[in-house]
DNA sequence: GTCGACGGGATTGTCGACAATCCCGTCGGC
DNA sequence: GCCGACGGGATTGTCGACAATCCCGTCGAC
């Protein structure tokens, strides 16, 4: 709960409360089931009670926090059973999506995701964990939107947004973060040359981590 | 624009409201890139102008309409290319849910849906386009929430949702709708006997009209 | 001793009013 | 005559304050 605020805009923006708070759900600051009370990230994000408010909006759209009419928000908890479910809809789709993606892929188009996962390179060399976490998204935005379906594109992005709240488990590891990497450069070498069993194999092989992460470390909590 | 406000309840919550603009939406009376003034859906719904806010809010989540900072809402319109894309995507969902599905659906599953279908039929006997609509929801809802992954179902539904911008094309046509009842009934025979090959053909035939419709009307629109 | 009513405190939901922004018709200068 | 600045009007965005709701500890009755 103790928590510095990092606005440095003059404006602490819903959008930018509920990337903080997306962060703090991502990296275990906030754990399932705990309570996010209005007033209290009001005052921490020296924000209005209206922005937090319309903040908890987003994250709800998101699938990462549940509110209860009067009753308040709570950090969302997934079961095995969802995380299986979930972790077998997205395999299907980001296979779908390889599998219809134009190979080989235009110069230009990979020199942009080059330039993406040049950011991630960089945000893992420094140890960055909240950088590598935003340029992880941003490199997976621009590779999927390249399928070609844009509602292809999108439901996968906002599956791998409810997937955050289980992906905690996997992502302050730096051996993940090394590997999530080298496989960022597997992909982008299989664009590059029209593989697409291989490419179709890598975003299958991708996911797989968080899911494992999220089992071992729900197995050690019932453990426990 | 004159529409009579439907508002029985004592209080026409958000959730009426945006009720009431997706069926809007839906049969017409709202074309693609009309403007939506809050003040003025405030006045028609006889509620305050932030419950209006939040209506449009939750429409813009479910992709019906677009919202422009400081420049208010419009009708989204969707452009062939993405009405493809769409119904592709709705296409190999509905088929992945069908095929996952458990056969023969329990005997009590299969009841409840034959509810459903129940007041679907009693909808589009009586003409009750608006009735018929909601009905129709339920029934797919219903259906496809028995594919045992809630993921994928709502996904599924999402997709419908934003579908509803181009189903409006197919939609007031009574034949449609008696087909969409006889279909209906065939898919819960092919639930019953568990025939998966029948079940999985009737889902993927069953989007085809509102998109053969839309891009009918669409060429119609053109050509005018 | 247990159960149900009751109230205090905390938290969320809603309202009216004001501020900020944008569009567009108008005007003055070059 | 055309272009850019300017303002009026319409529309959206935000704020502070108040009302509604819920949880939970307390109390009294059976």
């Amino acid at each position: 709960m103790p928590q510095a605020m990092r606005a440095e805009a003059p404006a602490p923006l819903p959008a930018a409360i509920a990337a903080a708070l997306e962060e703090d759900i991502v990296f275990g600051r906030l754990h399932p089931r705990e309570r996010l009370i209005e007033e209290e990230l009001a005052e921490r994000f020296a924000a209005s009670r209206h922005n937090v408010r319309a903040a908890l909006a987003v994250l709800e759209g998101m699938g990462l926090i549940e509110r209860i009419p009067h009753r308040g928000a709570l950090v969302k908890a997934y079961s095995l059973a969802e995380v299986e479910q979930l972790c077998a809809l997205r395999d299907l789709l980001e296979t779908q999506a390889a599998q219809q993606m134009p190979l080989p892929l235009p110069e230009a188009e990979l020199a942009v995701l080059r330039g993406l996962q040049a950011g991630h390179d960089a945000a893992v060399a420094a140890g960055d964990a909240r950088a590598a976490f935003r340029a992880n998204l941003a490199f997976h935005r621009g590779f999927f939107a390249r399928c070609g379906n844009a509602f292809l594109a999108e439901a996968i992005e906002r599956l791998a947004q409810r997937a955050h709240a289980i992906r905690f488990a996997a992502f302050p590891d730096p051996a993940a973060l090394a590997r999530s990497r080298e496989e960022h450069h597997a992909m982008l070498a299989a664009l590059a040359s029209g593989d697409r069993a291989g490419l179709t194999r890598l975003c299958g092989n991708h996911l797989a981590p968080s899911r494992q992460a999220y089992l071992r470390a729900q197995s050690a909590f019932l453990s426990a």
